[in-house]
DNA sequence: CCCAAAGAGTTATAACTTCTAACGAACGCG
DNA sequence: CGCGTTCGTTAGAAGTTATAACTCTTTGGG
C-alpha cells in the first residue's frame, strides 16, 4: 500500500496502522460487503476501542474512499504491467478478469453499484483516465498490425474526444477501447455478481469469446503467451 | 404493487401499509442507495414508531427482498409487454434502457454490487429466467428474417444450454440472447454509475450502437418505431 | 349481542453503529 | 532532560436493528 521507509518514526507508525485497518477493512469488504463495514469492528480485532480509529481517518467514508483509491491504484499498477509487456489489448483483459477475480468486492468498489450521493476525488478519475489511455495505446498499436473497420458511432466519438485527452487515436480507435471497456465489464460484472452461477456454461469461454471479438482476434503483440480461455 | 381489492379486510389494510413502506423505501433507496436504508426512518415518516413495522416486514432484509421481488416483476412486466407488441431484440433494449433509466437504483438493486452472503430466492431466479426467455423468443424470431452467423462459443453453449430450458433456440441464438444481456448491461451499468459524466460523449448513442451490433442491425419486427438514437 | 382471540401499535430495552469530547499517558524532538 | 505533540482511553450523544411486554382495537364465533 504504502512504503513504510519514510518520515519520522512517528510518521513511520502511522503509516503502519493506517494499512493494517485498511488490510482488515478489506477482510471485512470481501466476506461482507463494502455497506458491512464497522470502524468498531476492526479497532477491536486489531485490539483497541473505537475511537483509537478516528486518529487515522477521519470517518468511516475516508477509509472507503481510501480503499477505493488503492483498488484504483493497483488496478492501473497491474494493467501499466501488463501493457509495459506488450501483452495487446487480449492481454489487458486477461489482466482485468484476474484481478477482478482476485477480488470481486474491491472490483465492485470501482466499478460496481454507486452511491447516489457519493462523488470520485479528483485523483481517482484521472488514475481512470491513465488506465483508459493505456487501453488506447493497445487499440492503437493492435489497429497498426490490422485495420479496425469503421463504425457509425466512429463519427459522434470524433467530435466527442475530450475525454482521450490529448490522445491520438483514431476514432476507431476510440470506440474499440470504449466498447473494450464496456463488454469486458458487463462479462465480468455479471459473472462476479453471480448471475451466471446456475446456468451451466463457463463465464471464461463467454469473456474470451468476447474479448476475440472485441480485439478483433489480434492475437496480442510480441508479450505473453495469448492463451484465451483459461 | 399489489391489487388491494383481495382478502378480508384486515388483509387489505396490511397489504395497504406494505406498499406504503415499500413506497418509502422506494425513495430512500433512489435518494441514498440500498445501503442507507432504514426502517426507523421509513416508520418515523408514515407517522408510527420504528418496532411497528416488524409487523409487516421481519426484519431489513425481508423487506428489501421484497424490493428486489417487485424490481424484477417489473422488469419482466416491462419486457413482457414490449415482447407482446412484437418489438424485436432492439425494442426490448430500449425498453430495458428506459426501465433502467427510469430509476437507476432499482436497476442496481437487480445487476448491481451483490452481497456475498446474500443467496437470491427462488422466484426471483424463476423470473431471471423468464426474462432470458423472452430475449431468446426475440432472438429466435429475429433469426428467422436473418441468420446469424456462426461463432467458435456456440459450441460450448450447445452443450450447456441448460440454463435455457426446454427453450429450442439454435446455438447462435443462445449466445445472442447471452451477448444481448452482457453487452447492454455493460453500457448501461457504467452509465447509471456515471463512469461516462466527464468523458463527454452521449451515452444513448453508445448504447444504440451496442443495441445495434448485438441485433445484428435488425430494425425490429412490426411493433412500434424503431428509433436508434433518442 | 358478547366476549375471547387475534392483530396493531406502543414503550422499554439490549446491542449494535458512527462519531465527539475530554482526559491521561507515552513518545520524541530540541 | 523537559515539554509539546500525538496516541489511546473512557464517557457519552444520537443513530440503527430487533425483541419483549403491554395496551388497545378489531374481528369473528357462539
Amino acid at each position: 500500500m504504502t512504503e513504510p521507509r519514510t518520515g519520522t518514526p512517528r510518521e513511520r507508525y502511522r503509516a503502519h496502522v493506517r494499512d493494517e485497518v485498511k488490510k482488515h477493512a478489506w477482510e471485512q469488504i470481501g466476506t461482507a460487503g463494502a455497506a458491512a463495514l464497522s470502524l468498531n469492528a476492526i479497532a477491536k480485532r486489531m485490539g483497541m476501542s473505537g475511537p483509537a480509529l478516528y486518529r487515522y481517518f477521519a470517518n468511516r467514508d475516508e477509509l472507503i474512499t481510501e480503499l477505493i483509491r488503492d483498488a484504483y491504484r493497483d488496478l492501473a499498477d497491474t494493467v501499466r504491467a501488463r501493457a509495459a509487456a506488450d501483452a495487446g489489448l487480449d492481454g489487458l483483459a486477461q489482466a482485468l478478469r484476474r484481478w477482478a477475480l482476485d477480488d470481486p468486492q474491491r472490483y465492485f468498489l470501482i466499478y460496481g453499484t454507486p452511491v447516489p450521493g457519493y462523488h470520485a476525488p479528483e485523483d481517482t478519475t484521472r488514475i481512470s483516465q491513465e488506465i483508459m489511455g493505456m487501453v488506447l495505446d493497445a487499440a492503437c498499436a493492435a489497429a497498426e498490425q490490422r485495420p479496425v473497420p469503421a463504425r457509425a458511432l466512429d463519427e459522434h466519438l470524433a467530435e466527442h474526444r475530450a475525454w482521450a485527452g490529448e490522445h491520438p487515436a483514431a476514432p476507431s480507435a476510440l470506440r474499440q477501447a470504449l466498447t473494450f471497456w464496456t463488454r469486458l465489464h458487463g462479462v465480468l460484472s455479471l459473472e462476479l455478481a453471480g448471475q451466471f452461477s446456475g446456468m451451466g456454461f463457463d463465464p471464461a469461454l463467454l469473456y474470451a469469446a468476447e474479448t476475440e471479438a472485441v480485439t478483433g482476434g489480434t492475437p496480442s503483440g510480441h508479450g505473453d503467451a495469448p492463451r484465451p480461455g483459461r
